[in-house]
DNA sequence: CAAGAGATTAGG
DNA sequence: CTAATCTCTTGC
């Protein structure tokens, strides 16, 4: 029995039941609002595609565990790993709702709206103080990073579907899943030379 | 080996 | 629109 059978499954449909769970660092607390899916070696859109590296590695690894990895020169995001291990893909966390800790929150974000706290997946982390030192970590005490999920996925009607933000390739695969009118939503943006569509899709 | 692109963001 | 400047991929 795996330590996370709820999180172990097809991407596309962990996903957005991970819409409503709440990530804890300590003694700061997000409820993700908004999430996207990123498969293995199918999906052009993902670290994964073109195999394994240092690092992608815990994209690798088993469900239950939290992929961390550096962008851009300057940002962390976070994401939950859902395949079995050998089976990469994983849950990218785009947005939440600070539900504790907001305090502390501020402190690391400086100046923001509350509802931007956690807006967009690098202010997640920023907001949460995760970074690179959390790629791996397993969602238990000793880890003081939780995952609680709903006992209940999120109603459907509450719920968006959409393309992914900021994916060059594979943009037109609606693998994005958000709260319905939720403020802390991040805004959605094309990639600037997104590939063109596909004739006759 | 050098250059470019990227699951981004804040600031003009 | 641009800079920030890490990690991996692609091109020479």
């Amino acid at each position: 029995m795996p330590a996370w059978p709820d999180l172990l499954g097809p991407v596309e449909e962990v996903a957005p039941h991970l819409l409503g769970a709440v990530l804890r660092r300590d003694e700061v607390a997000v409820r993700i609002t908004e999430v996207e899916a990123y498969a293995g070696t199918d999906d052009p859109a993902s670290h994964s595609y073109r195999g394994r590296t240092r690092r992608n590695e815990t994209m690798h690894g088993a469900a239950g565990h939290l992929y961390c990895y550096f962008t851009y020169g300057m940002h962390t995001c976070a994401n939950v790993v859902t395949g079995p291990a050998g089976t990469p893909s994983a849950v990218l966390l785009r947005a939440g709702e600070v539900v504790d800790g907001i305090e502390r929150a501020r402190s690391r974000r400086g100046g923001v709206v509350d509802s931007a706290l956690a807006r967009g997946p690098a202010n997640l982390c920023r907001a949460l103080g995760l970074d690179l030192g959390d790629d791996g970590v397993a969602f238990d005490a000793t880890s003081g990073v939780r995952l609680l999920l709903p006992s209940h996925p999120l109603a459907p009607a509450v719920v968006s579907i959409g393309p992914r933000v900021g994916v060059r390739q594979g943009w037109e695969t609606a693998w994005r899943w958000w709260v319905t009118a939720d403020p802390t939503v991040s805004a959605y943006r094309r990639h600037p030379r997104a590939d063109p569509a596909v004739p006759g899709s």
